[in-house]
DNA sequence: CTCATCTCTTGACTTAAGTCAATGCACGTA
DNA sequence: TACGTGCATTGACTTAAGTCAAGAGATGAG
């Protein structure tokens, strides 16, 4: 498990092997059972992660009640949740585990202590960022500009293992629909 | 002018007086007119820009040659592009000044050096990188979420200097609706 | 001043998404 | 096995967003 983290990691950096090594030997990574809450909205989490393996939902609950999910994180993807510009750094979403998964468990507390000790390790981790923040703001924009069946399209496409993994009704959820509409939007597609 | 940066910059870094002032002499401050062109969509930028007055947005052409706006930015935000893991490294999207906008111009190439020059700079980019990734998820997140109407009267209450400063389709566009919907929606607004 | 262009509103009509409810199927637990 | 729960589909109906087009007003350039 430790190599696609360190495999993962190779993307970023241009830590030679050793440094790399020290990097990976010292991560704690854990199996999370499916159903794990691992952050709870409204709670101030100490812990971030990076999922080796498994599928993990974003969603919070509305005012009126209601479950909105709002993202999926799947393997080598880091959920990163920035809370430190709030007063009460509480986070908005839950987390949880859709599957068993394995993740990598950062503690934030300890995060400035690692930065000292591995100098690199800010580098790598600032252009980790800056893809994901890349590509949520591709991602965002591609909505903002999609109809609802288009939307569907490219999940199709671009994330098509989401499919058999996730409850259709959330899938809508994270599209901006209804489940009913998401099932029309199928029948539909399926036509043509 | 370079007040107002150093001023952002203070909330961001713990770099005594001297070294943040340092780094205010050194940052290049550029006016440009209402309708400059600052990266061309399908360019390669070669410049990041942090808004110090003014406003800029971002948008581009789709396949059938509509343009389609995703964001406008404004005073004390950075024009966030990291395309480096992009193979050609192009820009999706063009920005264009909707005003005449006094911005500081960072240079791309030179980047790195500016890291090495002062240390604690790629703690505090960081940082700010990780609030505006923050931002912009809870904003992708409530927009998911969100019925047009909702959309209209959210950018009504977190920024609603927008309404005097970008043409109304262009507003309709960012919110993902069409010119004709958001005039019904503010006339249905405006009669309760 | 005239004209062209751009923007916004509005109406008529269409389409698709939302709401409510019912049905059937799959799965897990006792 | 029986039962409860969760999920997906479907129908009837409503609502709101999209499309097309026209009209009016504002602005800028010649």
């Amino acid at each position: 498990m430790k190599d696609i983290f360190y495999k993962y990691m190779s993307r970023w950096t241009s830590l030679n092997e050793e440094d790399q090594q020290a990097i990976v030997d010292e991560i704690q990574i854990d199996e999370f059972k499916k159903g794990t809450v691992l952050i709870i909205q409204g709670d101030t989490p100490t812990k971030c992660y990076f999922i080796l393996k498994g599928c993990v939902r974003q969603y919070a609950i509305n005012e009126e009640g209601r479950e909105v999910t709002s993202n999926f994180y799947t393997e080598e993807q880091a959920i990163a949740i920035f809370n430190h510009h709030k007063p009460d750094k509480t986070s908005d979403y839950t987390f949880t585990c859709m599957e068993d998964s394995i993740l990598v468990v950062g503690d934030l507390v300890t995060e400035k202590e690692m930065y000292n000790k591995h100098p690199q390790l800010e580098t790598m981790t600032r252009r980790m960022i800056e893809e994901s923040f890349s590509q949520v703001q591709e991602e965002f924009a591609a909505f903002i500009a999609s109809s609802p069946e288009e939307r569907f399209k490219t999940l199709l496409m671009k994330r098509p293992s989401l499919i058999d993994r996730v409850p259709q009704h959330q899938l809508a959820s994270y599209l901006g629909i209804t489940a009913e509409s998401l099932s029309r939007i199928k029948k539909r597609i399926h036509q043509d």
